[in-house]
DNA sequence: TTGAAAGCGCTACCAG
DNA sequence: CTGGTAGCGCTTTCAA
């Protein structure tokens, strides 16, 4: 930068102002010699440098378990959703792992926010409130939670209304003149799963509807589990007239199975789920699903983040976006065989 | 860090020789004021300063188009190997997408390197051999391609090998007894897919078998579509014994269309894949597929760029790791209707 | 074994 | 509108 300053005959600071983009303070004609020359040199400006005069990474942190998550859709329409929420501005993405050094989550985290590694952590946890998010928010560390709402006090979370979506696709089967509704369950100890097995029951029960406990299995958000429960369920004599998937893996997987013991959907039994996957649209039968503004909530999350940290004002503490339905193939309204 | 240094009574440098872990130079006693001192200050070694003092940003890229890969198994897998590979060194992770920027994708990724944001790159590109690679290289900025060969001169890679992957279930298959061989082809415009194709055809030649072409067809490395397309094909009166699909996501689909379509795999037909998908264990039947070293190649190709970042010694250019079968349930040996 | 000094490339702050 | 000066927190170099 000095020798650009020489160069041009004037000083450091002007050619740093010019680089930097101020719009004022400098004139029209040092500005033009300054750019010139900066291409003539084939000027770079040092991020560390700048970084370092700015006390700012230019990171923001990325923080999820990557097994399991990496590689999920899920994940990659968050980050598309990110991504758009930072469109435009200087910040860069880093990436951590909060399984490795699991047996200090908290303090990596909150160290690279010390260390000034990161300026600020979006914290991707769908599957569990873990114990780091305290840590960090009592520490004052801007850091948002995508995906998943939050007990954590003070903490500030971006997510998809999960309890929402069930009630909605109960109201959705019956107001189609369903009555026997199965649900397949997630796993027991993710918080989303227990919501959403909840939500259905209220709102069975809500429109004066019994849950039969035979209708109700296990699928764990697993595709191939799902369907191998499935196999037993369909040898069931009396089937209930439409099945709830807590998510789509499941639904996908409750196809799986009816396309193997050849039972029609939506025929026989519709079939509904959440989170509409890309697979959902080509399913076979295609599936009606709930759509979950993954994407949106990582534009938000990034949004929030970003204007965190650059102004240092905590955003408001909860966001819920509301989920709307996809209709394709997989329901059958008002089925003769209904009850 | 002067703080410290005043509190204990050495000087700054001393303290920067313990806090850095200096094994030397520094005595015992100094050594323990100083730690314990630091430990009572909370302090925090600022990793912009030290960026900065030592020209080293501490972050590695990786690049990669985010739409379609980011929620991929493959990145997972990929990642998972990076993150092994990098394991204890003091890197973070970085994250840059292809797609954005890309009208100047190379200029974008150079300048990531030229302004110190990244200390070198890993680039993933499995779907093409993309331009950026060329000026990366000539520009002699360390970055390692991840997955692909590439054809580019210079260029450093670590693969799996597609082609070998195919010879050997070619051989594979004709060893237990199988004539009529069908394949599942992915998309033309990759060249992971044209070599693997190119291989099946050598293969078959090789063993003096002919390739029927009702026995070819196109998937498109895509699950749906390849169902879509099997079950058109599974309408043959004369099927093959056997089909390899050019990968697992295809062998998948191929397998979902036989299930609706009661076709027994693989009584009737057998299917290989490859890749070894987490969802190749349990399709329906589980698949016997090649299982591609990919979590491998992610830590090969960390080692070597961190050794290259370190040194500054640019690595040998490509290194391609084979694999292996994993036998499950899809492939009948012997078919007695074999021709 | 220790310390003093210089400097990494940029920006902030205050003068002119 | 412009330029000087003073750091940012660490490492490197050299001298004691």
């Amino acid at each position: 930068m000095g020798d650009i300053a020489e160069a041009c005959g004037v000083s450091k600071m002007t050619v740093s102002r010019v680089l930097r983009n101020a719009e004022y303070g400098v004139s029209e004609s040092a500005r033009e010699r300054v750019l010139a020359c900066a291409k003539r040199f084939n000027y770079r400006p040092n991020a560390l440098a700048k970084s370092f005069a700015k006390n700012r990474s230019g990171y923001l942190g990325i923080a999820l378990p990557f097994e399991g998550l990496l590689g999920s859709a899920y994940f990659s329409r968050l980050v598309a959703g990110l991504q758009e929420g930072m469109a435009g501005s200087d910040w860069q993405f880093a990436l951590f792992d909060t399984l490795s050094d699991s047996f200090n989550k908290g303090d990596k985290l909150a160290g690279l926010y010390h260390e000034q590694r990161v300026d600020g952590l979006i914290a991707i946890a769908p599957h569990s409130n873990e114990e780091y998010i305290e840590k960090l928010t009592a520490e004052d560390i801007p850091v948002i939670i995508a995906g998943e709402p939050t007990q954590h006090q003070n903490a500030i979370s971006v997510s998809t209304d999960d309890e929402d979506s069930i009630r909605f696709l109960s109201d959705y089967l019956i107001a189609r003149g369903h009555r026997e509704i199965g649900f397949v369950e997630g796993p027991e100890n993710l918080l989303s799963a227990r919501l959403r097995s909840d939500a259905f029951h209220q709102q069975m029960a809500k429109h004066g509807l019994p849950v039969n406990p035979n209708f109700i299995f296990r699928g764990d958000y697993n595709r191939s589990k799902t369907r191998d429960n499935a196999l037993q369920f369909l040898k069931m004599k009396a089937l209930p007239s439409a099945v709830i998937a807590a998510n789509d893996l499941m639904a996908l997987g409750f196809l799986d199975a009816a396309n193997i013991c050849g039972i029609s959907v939506p025929a026989t039994c519709s079939v509904v789920g959440v989170d509409d996957l890309d697979a959902a649209k080509s399913s076979y039968p295609p599936l009606t699903t709930m759509h979950q503004p993954v994407r949106k909530t990582g534009e938000i999350a990034m949004r929030c983040l970003i204007e965190w940290t650059e102004t240092g004002k905590k955003p408001e503490p909860l966001k819920k976006l509301s989920s709307t339905i996809v209709e394709r193939a997989s329901v059958q309204a008002y089925p003769t065989h209904a009850s």
